[in-house]
DNA sequence: GTCTATATAACGATAGAC
DNA sequence: GTCTATCGTTATATAGAC
C-alpha cells in the first residue's frame, strides 16, 4: 500500500472539528439572535438542537420536521426553543451558514503542498476525512440545500461548486506544469467530486462492507491518477 | 471519437419512455385506488399530477409540498385530487413504485451483449440515456426515498443498489473471463454508479457547460476503462 | 367528475406564570 | 431560562351540491 499524503490520524489530531466546535462558533456569530446570555448554556443546548435537526431531517427532511418533533427530541419546550432562534427558517440558515464556513476553511488549510500531484492527494484526503468526521452534516447540506431562501440560493451554488473549483485549480496547475495529461479538467474535477460525495451519501454501504476511509481515499486517488497520467485519455 | 456501444438516437427510437407511459402503467396498476372510471381521463390528469409532484418536490421537497400547492399547480380542486389517490403518502408510493419498475426493466433490456466489455458500455449508456429522458424522476427518487413508509424502506435499498449490483455482475464476468484486471469489483461498481448519478443530480452544471449526454457517456466509459485494463490497479 | 364548503388535526409562533 | 397554555394559520381529508 502506498503512503497517503495525509493520514486520518494526522488530520484528526490537527483538526478538532465536531458539532460542538461548530455550535460554539454558531453561537458567537449569532449573539444577536440567540437570547440566552450564558454562552456555555447556549452552546450546550444548541448542540442538542443541531444534532436533533440533522437527525430528524435525515428521516423526514427539514420541511417535514415539525418544531414539536424538535421539542421532543431535544427535551426543550417549544417556548424554550424560541430563545435559540426566531423562526424555523432562521434556524436552518444559521446551521447552513456556519457549517459552510467551517468546511471551506478546513479544506483550504490542508492542501498546501506546492507539487500539484501531492496537493491533489491532500485535498482528496482532507475532503474525505472531514466528511468522515461530520458525515451527517455533509449529507444534510446536500439534501436540504433546496430549503434555502431565494436570497441565499446563490450561496448554495457557491458552496456546492467551490470545492469543485478548488480541485479544478489544482488540476489546471498540474496541466500547466506538464505533470497531468488530461483533456477536460472540468469533467475530471466533477467526477472526482462525485466520488468524494459518494462517501457520505452512501455511508451505510461502505460501513456494511467494512471499508475504511483511508482505504477509500487510496481507491479514489488510484482511480483518478490512472486517468491523470494515461496518455490515451481523451 | 470512439463509437459508442449505444447511441442516444438508437436508445430513444427503441424506448418511448415518458411520464405519459409511466402514468398509463400507474393507472392500470392502481385501478382499485383511482376512482375515475374513464381510463384516458385518469391517465391525462395523472400526468398533470405527477409532473406537478416532481416539480414541486424539486423546489421544496415532497413533505414541504402541500396538497393546496398541488391543487393550484394541476388546476384540480382538492376534492378532485382525492379521486386519484386516498392519501398523500399513497400518492408518493404509487409514483415511486411505478417509476422503479419502469427503470429497472429498461436497464435490463439494453445491456445484452455477451462480451462483458461491450455489455458494460451498453449498461452505462442505457443508464445515462434513461436518466437524460427522465432526469427529474431520477433525482426525485434519489432525494425523496427517505419519505417511504418503513415497510417500504427495504425496497429503497433494493432500488438504489439493484443497478449497482447489475454493474457488479458485469465486472465479475469480465474478471472471470480474464478481460478486466481489477482488485475490487464492488468499489469499482460503486464508483461507476456515483459517476452516473452525477449526471442527473447536477444537471444544471452539465447543461450550462453544454456537455451532451453522449459526450459524458464517452467520458465515463474512458474514465472507467482506463482502470479496468491498467495492471497497476489495486 | 369536479366543485365549494367544512371538519378536524397539526403547524409555527407567542404570552405570561414561575 | 424554561414551562404551559393558547393564539391564528394552514394542513390533510371529507361531504354533499351540481
Amino acid at each position: 500500500m502506498n503512503e497517503l499524503a495525509l493520514t486520518y490520524r494526522d488530520f484528526a489530531s490537527r483538526e478538532a472539528t465536531s458539532i460542538e466546535s461548530i455550535c460554539r462558533a454558531l453561537v458567537l456569530h449569532n449573539r444577536d439572535k440567540i437570547q440566552i446570555k450564558k454562552e456555555d448554556r447556549a452552546v450546550q443546548n444548541m448542540v442538542r438542537i443541531v444534532r436533533a435537526v440533522i437527525s430528524l431531517s435525515q428521516k423526514k427532511g427539514f420541511q417535514g420536521m415539525s418544531l414539536r418533533d424538535l421539542s421532543q427530541e431535544t427535551d426543550l419546550s417549544m417556548g424554550a426553543l424560541y430563545n435559540y432562534f426566531n423562526s424555523k427558517e432562521e434556524l436552518f440558515e444559521m446551521i447552513y451558514n456556519e457549517g459552510k464556513t467551517t468546511i471551506l476553511q478546513i479544506l483550504e488549510t490542508h492542501a498546501t503542498d506546492e507539487n500539484p500531484a501531492i496537493r491533489l492527494q491532500q485535498a482528496i484526503c482532507a475532503h474525505l476525512y472531514l466528511s468522515e468526521t461530520l458525515p451527517r452534516i455533509f449529507s444534510f447540506f446536500f439534501m436540504e440545500a433546496k430549503n434555502l431562501s431565494p436570497k441565499n440560493q446563490k450561496n448554495v451554488i457557491t458552496m456546492e461548486q467551490s470545492s469543485e473549483r478548488y480541485f479544478e485549480k489544482i488540476l489546471l496547475d498540474g496541466i500547466k506544469k506538464g505533470i497531468f495529461q488530461i483533456e477536460s479538467h472540468q469533467l475530471m474535477a466533477g467526477a472526482l467530486k462525485a466520488l468524494l460525495q459518494d462517501w457520505y451519501l452512501k455511508r451505510y454501504k461502505f460501513s456494511s462492507r467494512k471499508i475504511s476511509v483511508e482505504q477509500y481515499a487510496q481507491f479514489v486517488i488510484q482511480f483518478v491518477e490512472t486517468n491523470l497520467y494515461a496518455p490515451g485519455n481523451r
